[in-house]
DNA sequence: GCGTTCACGC
DNA sequence: GACGTACGTGAACGCA
């Protein structure tokens, strides 16, 4: 059957409008609704092809309802100037696109679609209306009369809209006349919401039954209703679809015609749509595309204010709260949000930002005190109807955590959005702003060259005041942008479920910190100061020289020039003293295996005790990290300043350090272990029966495999060696691995190690297919996803150099492994975090390492908290294989012992 | 300031 | 002949 598209150009341009930011031509005159229109009429287009086309407008003036009922839309607030000015461009849009505009003097557009709708069927040729307003979906017959929602990308069938609304689409207009619609300033009846309009009609069928049964109907329901006849029977006929709207309906005029390129480029570059400009027109340069491809058209067009009046303060408080949306970035003096203090806020509404100085050290200058601002905005912060958007939100609830106001609805992070849609990509506002809206946020260059080094308190109002203010006003801008392409990519549930909740959790980790037992530690830091010491004597002993053990140059001159040790490997400037060449050669010589010892205390004082000493002396007894929720490429988190996430724990040195982390007097530490959570994931993925058989029984994976790839029969003995060996392969699985990484690994020759891999690949031969496949996979469609629909793009699987494209391999089969893991571990993070909260309890979770979360538990909930830990981390989520978890107790992080 | 080398974690 | 295991943070060196 021939199809019909028509599309609502009001409602389109209105949504987009509102969806869009302010964006602007160079000349500053905004285009964003017209933009966003016209890339929907080329996605039906590219999309559907349809055979015919049509857009649909109100006629700009009253119409035969406002003659019914002269309220009629009486409460629509007049269209903002910018809208107003952009809605002659849609008309434009559409002629220049070759598609038909209608518009019928006494009718509005809905009018048109539904007289259209009936010719169509006259003529059996299929009708889609494209459309945001559920009005018209009472036309809806299936088959015929089809309705799409583009920006949900719902088609609407009967069935569809019974989901929705629970009655038929015919039913749908005497519903709204029973209802009333508050948009239109329908009247319905007073009284009667949709749970008693739905009721009714599901009881009586029609309006009219309805109307004609009203002194039957009990209770206070039946006296509405008889009272509201009349506003009844006018609302029907204002909500009435007129299907005999006069329209000229000759299909010559409405077929789908091929783009005329001359005609839409010439009003791409009139309204500066470079990137459509570049899509559509293959005469475009590459230059000229490559520079469309970002930055379309045009430029973020806002205010910027500067606010320190308490009475202009609380009129933007008011304005805050009927937008119900607000974009906020604090100031503060020192780069740590947990030991700063405020020197200003800036807030954005829409494209207007206001910047409110505080506490900056220029005092010939007026300002709000804190104490005015919290009186005026702590509420707004604290309010759960208005929405908090912003760059970096961890960072804000942390810095009003600290001064005791609380944020409540964190709801949109441009940065984690961003990270969302493409974590591949650098996330930080200057470019982000650069990139999506041709202005430059952030940019500390605001505050005069040596910025670094001087503290915002000490930074001219101004000049702060534009920093603070671009990137507000950036983030609300971005907040639109971005939550329509986190919509059209499908990323809603990983992003408003997953990351964004996972804020508020970071956060109080962050806050919570860990407390140090700084004595042990100083005590500790000396033994290692000492031990060092005699091995650098020994080390100058035997060289017969002193030098800088630490400088790799200087070493290699002493080790491979003076006393002439074998060259194992080179670096790109010289002789590698890695620890591989250093092990190689200490199975002959002294002074290697010396060096070692030397490089792993000097290490542990170096990155560890040091810094940690330093982060106490900061902070005192508990330090705190930072966890960065938008830094790593396959979702996992990082942990910086001080990174707690790479503190020792394999080496007898790194147990003794790992001591010196403790729970405070009263409390005991829970670590909760996911085991073994990466190959779980590739079990689930690959489907491989023997993977999956040996997790289900519980066995011991490393073990298993060996049995398997070795032939070793339950009743013999396993050899230590083996189940080394393919520990080794396992892991080596999960990153890609090759043969010459293998025998390197466990020093054996290429020979063996490919053996190996192939007796791994005979017995687990569903691995062996989804890693084919899902290399295969990406390579067609570009990307690879998670579990949960993390997605990370692999254009290097496209790469013509084979070792960018191996590297591509290796991508495409780490992701969705260890992407998957880092998946689970938030959610299970989400429901621990959750249970506490409902139980009031006052543990806490403090630590996460990947696979790994330490809770610091009151003695008096420890057998509670065991519980919830286990319970939620081992059902995070069903996969084809069990989750398990290693729940260990102890009170100091060294001598965590096994739960008996 | 920046690239290189090394080493810690998962 | 080069290349060769995913993802991170950070210290130290040495050149500019």
């Amino acid at each position: 059957m021939q199809q019909f598209f028509i599309i609502d150009g009001n409602a389109y341009i209105h949504r987009a409008y509102h969806a869009l930011p302010p964006l602007t031509t160079s000349s500053g005159f905004q285009v964003n609704a017209v933009y966003g229109f016209t890339k929907l009429l080329l996605k039906i287009k590219d999309k559907f092809n349809p055979d015919f086309i049509a857009v649909c407008f109100d006629y700009p003036a009253k119409n035969f309802r406002h003659e019914l009922f002269k309220e009629y839309k009486a409460n629509r607030k007049p269209l903002d100037e910018e809208l107003k000015l952009q809605m002659p461009l849609a008309r434009e849009a559409a002629f220049a696109l070759s598609i038909t505009n209608l518009e019928v003097k006494g009718y509005e557009a809905d009018d048109l679609i539904s007289a259209l709708a009936q010719l169509n069927k006259q003529n059996e040729i299929q009708t889609i209306i494209v459309t945001g307003d559920k009005d018209i979906l009472q036309i809806v017959e299936d088959d015929k009369i089809l309705v799409w929602d583009d920006s949900k990308d719902i088609m609407f069938d009967e069935k569809k809209v019974e989901e929705k609304f629970l009655v038929t689409p015919k039913q749908l207009a005497d519903i709204l006349a029973l209802k009333g619609d508050s948009s239109d300033n329908v009247p319905g009846i007073t009284g009667i919401g949709n749970k008693t309009a739905v009721k009714l009609i599901k009881e009586f069928e029609t309006l009219d039954k309805v109307l004609a049964k009203a002194s039957s109907i009990k209770g206070n329901t039946g006296k509405l209703i008889q009272a509201g006849k009349e506003q009844a029977i006018l609302s029907r006929k204002l909500v009435e679809l007129n299907r005999n709207a006069p329209v000229d309906y000759d299909l010559n005029n409405f077929k789908n015609e091929k783009l005329d390129i001359e005609k839409a480029s010439s009003f791409f570059k009139k309204y500066e749509f470079k990137s459509l400009e570049a899509k559509y027109n293959p005469n475009t340069s590459s230059y000229e595309s490559s520079i469309g491809q970002k930055a379309d058209s045009v430029k973020l067009k806002y205010s910027s204010e500067i606010i320190s009046d308490p009475n202009s303060a609380r009129e933007i408080a008011n304005f805050i709260e009927t937008e119900k949306t607000v974009s906020l970035k604090t100031v503060i003096s020192d780069g740590d949000s947990l030991k700063a203090s405020i020197v200003g806020v800036s807030l954005s509404i829409l494209n207007k930002s206001f910047y409110f100085p505080i506490a900056h050290a220029d005092i010939t200058k007026s300002q709000i005190s804190f104490n005015e601002f919290k009186n005026i905005f702590a509420p707004i912060l604290a309010c759960r109807k208005i929405k908090k958007v912003g760059y970096d939100l961890k960072q804000e609830r942390n810095i009003y955590k600290m001064v005791g106001v609380e944020v409540n609805n964190l709801y949109f992070d441009v940065m984690l959005a961003d990270y969302c849609l493409d974590p591949s990509k650098q996330h930080d506002i200057l470019s982000l702003s650069q990139e999506e809206l041709a202005i430059i946020a952030g940019d500390n260059a605001y505050l005069g060259k040596a910025s670094k080094k001087i503290s915002f308190a000490d930074s001219s109002i101004e000049e702060t005041a534009n920093y603070a203010n671009s990137i507000s006003v950036a983030s609300y801008a971005l907040y639109k942008l971005f939550a329509t392409q986190i919509e059209e990519k499908k990323r809603n549930k990983l992003f408003f479920d997953m990351e964004m909740p996972l804020i508020e959790i970071l956060s109080e980790m962050e806050i919570a910190g860990i407390k140090i037992d700084s004595k042990l530690l100083h005590k500790f830091g000396k033994e290692i100061a000492f031990e060092q010491k005699k091995i650098e004597e020994n080390i100058f002993k035997i060289a017969g020289e002193e030098f800088n053990i630490n400088s790799p140059k200087q070493l290699s001159v002493v080790l491979f020039d003076k006393l002439n040790l074998p060259v194992q490997k080179k670096t790109k400037i010289g002789y590698s003293t890695d620890e591989s060449v250093l092990k190689k050669l200490s199975q002959n010589y002294e002074i290697p295996r010396e060096i070692l010892n030397y490089r792993e205390l000097q290490k542990l004082k170096s990155t560890y005790i040091e810094p940690i000493e330093l982060y106490c002396s900061y902070y005192g007894d508990r330090i705190h990290t930072v966890y960065n929720q938008a830094v790593t490429v396959t979702g996992r988190l990082s942990s910086s300043e001080p990174n707690l996430q790479n503190i020792p724990i394999k080496s007898e040195y790194g147990k003794a350090f790992r001591r010196v982390f403790i729970a405070e007097e009263g409390k005991i530490f829970i670590s909760a272990d996911y085991s073994q959570i990466d190959l779980r994931a590739l079990a689930h993925f690959s489907n491989d029966e023997k993977l999956i058989s040996a997790f289900k029984n519980g066995e011991d994976i490393h073990s298993a495999t060996a049995r398997e790839i070795f032939n070793i029969e339950k009743t013999q003995e396993l050899p230590d060696n083996l189940r080394y060996a393919a520990k080794s392969i396992n892991f080596g699985i999960i990153y890609g691995m090759s043969p010459f990484g293998l025998s390197k690994q466990l020093g054996i020759s290429l020979g063996k190690a490919k053996e190996y891999i192939e007796g791994y690949f005979q017995k687990y031969a569903g691995v062996k297919l989804w890693m084919k496949e899902i290399v295969e996979r990406t390579k067609k469609d570009g990307y690879v996803s998670t579990l949960f629909g993390r997605v990370r793009y692999v254009p290097e699987l496209k790469s013509s150099g084979i070792l960018v494209k191996n590297a591509g391999e290796r991508i495409a089969l780490n992701m969705p492994v260890q992407g998957t893991s880092a998946d689970i571990i938030k959610l299970a993070m989400l429901s621990i975090y959750h249970e506490t909260k409902i139980n009031n309890l006052k543990s806490e979770m403090i630590l996460q390492i990947h696979d790994d979360l330490l809770f610091e538990v009151p003695l008096n909930e420890k057998s509670l908290m065991l519980k919830i830990i286990k319970n939620k981390m081992e059902n995070a989520v069903p996969l084809n294989v069990p989750l398990s978890v290693t729940i260990k107790t102890g009170y100091n992080w060294g001598d965590m012992k096994l739960l008996d």
